[in-house]
DNA sequence: CAAGACATTGCAACCGTTTACGACTAAAAA
DNA sequence: TTTTTAGTCGTAAACGGTTGCAATGTCTTG
């Protein structure tokens, strides 16, 4: 890269004032004089002045600038949350650095270390279980954070989520209203945070205030195919209801079960997390707990918009509502 | 933001060497002796130093951070090709700033001047037909842009593509050979790139040259429900065979269609671009053209990185195969 | 032993801004 | 008229690094 075409200096040159006005002007600071002001937005307007925002980041230590860590945008559970966090992003001119932390090229803390490095002013995190080491490193600093679609251990950090345990159990309620009783749980991750500490915990208390012994959790299926292949087990364990965390692994179930010949709800119900219209798509519909990724994402960054500004937050743990939406996988 | 913790000031104090040593053996510069290294490595250990890449940014006049430049990343075909950019960025040890430019909250024009005034390395650009404007505003900088599954009219900028017109062509081919005559166009946006020079030109071309003359084209169908009501139009055109730009779209008309009775592939056939496993999902599957998204992505990012690194680019317009993958909504 | 050659280090300018602080001016108050 | 006051503006020191150049030291080599 070149010399940067046109500086501040140039314009103060050319405005006959100093480097300061210009400053001054260009971030809207009013302790500037009508005429001056306009002198100088003529000359920046001239020589098409942009100021260079790392020197401005560098000077100020701002750099209107947050990142993300994402797990895997491809997923379209992060890609809705995405979205809400980029629109509410830009509303408040923030840019987004962007941190996959799917592949594992690089470990999560140095990703988190870089984002730092690059002196991001917030970050959402919306990966899985959060490591004792990542804690740490965000305590250390003091670059405001806040969770979105997930939560540490210990609510340490701010966050945003929709109450998981009563969702999956509302579900699981429907299933047992529905006649079916060896009632199965498919998650994605088995270490996700919120699978862990939520799915899992209230899958298990259902199971037991309900006397029902059959427990069958089957971890790590987050593919169509996954879904498909897992129906074979399934159906040996003579499951006839499932809570999936993902609608892709829950089509690629109902699939498998039709292609099988087993009717669906008569046999087997299922109800899934809905993150992408492939539970319209699929025959029959899907049943599914309907979260409002968009606004999770949203909140989280406005969250982090007052925390960047250091405004107080009125709640640090937002809790948004969900939806049980009823189809044609659930009688 | 507070004063940084510790600075290369800092560590070049406590280890009794200038901070110009100090910046050496950061940045992995030979020339210093092991003795010294080991010295200020320790001593950065210790301190548990970090550089601010802000200041390394002013100073160097590298970000090690590139634009993105992205409609929406919800839309699957984005998301994939992300993935390709983002996986060899991080292996060059980019960062990626995303821009969106979906909403209209922002013209491109401010996205892209916003990005360069961050100071990004280079640009990858995956939105529909650049404007003029836009063009400008590249050529203006000397940053580099290579476009990704899209292309400029006059081939200014780099590209990864693969070959629109031949897909389409074979994709029309196959409906044409299984006796399909009334063809229709589905496409997502007709001011983007591909559909206005490659789609559009193709698939008129084609008719031609076979004298069909009934042409059908629709155009803004997005959405699985774009799709579903667009099936009315459809029927009532007597169309019998599709080529659609998005598979959720076509996943719509063939559910619309199922639901009308309508026997596919006999009485409609329809081929769609894959980039979610829809195709997969929806029965009876789609027969698609498969672009290598992931691939596409990956090609333009490692060609971005040579000329971030002044490399000269083998071809500055890089075409993919594709390859159509029939399935049960063809014959 | 003198003199290049080379490896190692420090000096200091520079990157392009922001922002205390103080100076200056003109208007308002005394 | 003199003193405050408030509004404008410029000076210069940061911000935290990189890097060309010169200085120094160490080795060869003739």
């Amino acid at each position: 890269m070149q010399k940067q075409e046109v500086t501040i200096y140039d314009v103060a040159r050319e405005a006959k004032v100093s480097m300061a006005t210009v400053s001054r002007v260009v971030n809207g600071n009013n302790n500037v004089r009508k005429e001056t002001r306009e002198k100088v937005l003529a000359v920046i307007d001239r020589l098409h002045y942009q100021p260079n925002a790392v020197a401005q980041g560098l000077a100020s230590k701002r750099t209107t600038t947050v990142g993300l860590i994402v797990p895997d945008l491809t997923n379209m559970h992060f890609a809705e949350l995405s979205k809400g966090i980029d629109d509410i992003a830009t509303m408040y001119k923030y840019n987004i650095l962007l941190s996959s932390v799917g592949n594992t090229l690089l470990n999560e803390d140095q990703v988190i270390q870089n984002l730092l490095n690059k002196q991001v002013d917030g970050v959402i995190y919306m990966s899985n279980l959060m490591s004792e080491s990542a804690q740490e490193i965000f305590k250390r600093t003091n670059t405001p954070v806040v969770l979105a679609g997930t939560a540490d251990a210990n609510q340490d950090f701010p966050s945003v989520t929709i109450d998981y345990k009563a969702a999956e159990k509302e579900a699981l309620g429907l299933l047992l209203k529905n006649g079916k009783k060896n009632l199965a749980l498919v998650v994605d991750d088995g270490k996700a945070y919120v699978n862990k500490n939520n799915r899992f915990v209230a899958y298990k208390d259902f199971m037991e205030e309900h006397n029902l012994d059959n427990v069958h959790i089957y971890e790590d299926a987050k593919t169509y195919e996954d879904g498909y292949e897992l129906f074979e087990k399934i159906k040996a364990d003579k499951v006839d209801g499932i809570i999936a965390t993902r609608d892709v692994t829950a089509a690629g179930i109902i699939n498998a079960a039709v292609d099988a010949g087993v009717s669906i709800p008569d046999d087997l119900e299922i109800i899934s997390a809905a993150s992408t219209n492939v539970a319209k798509i699929v025959r029959p519909q899907l049943t599914t707990v309907q979260q409002p990724l968009y606004d999770i994402g949203a909140v989280a960054m406005r969250m982090l918009t007052k925390l960047m500004g250091d405004e107080e937050l009125d709640e640090a743990h937002v809790i948004l509502p969900y939806t049980l939406k009823q189809s044609r996988s659930t009688k």
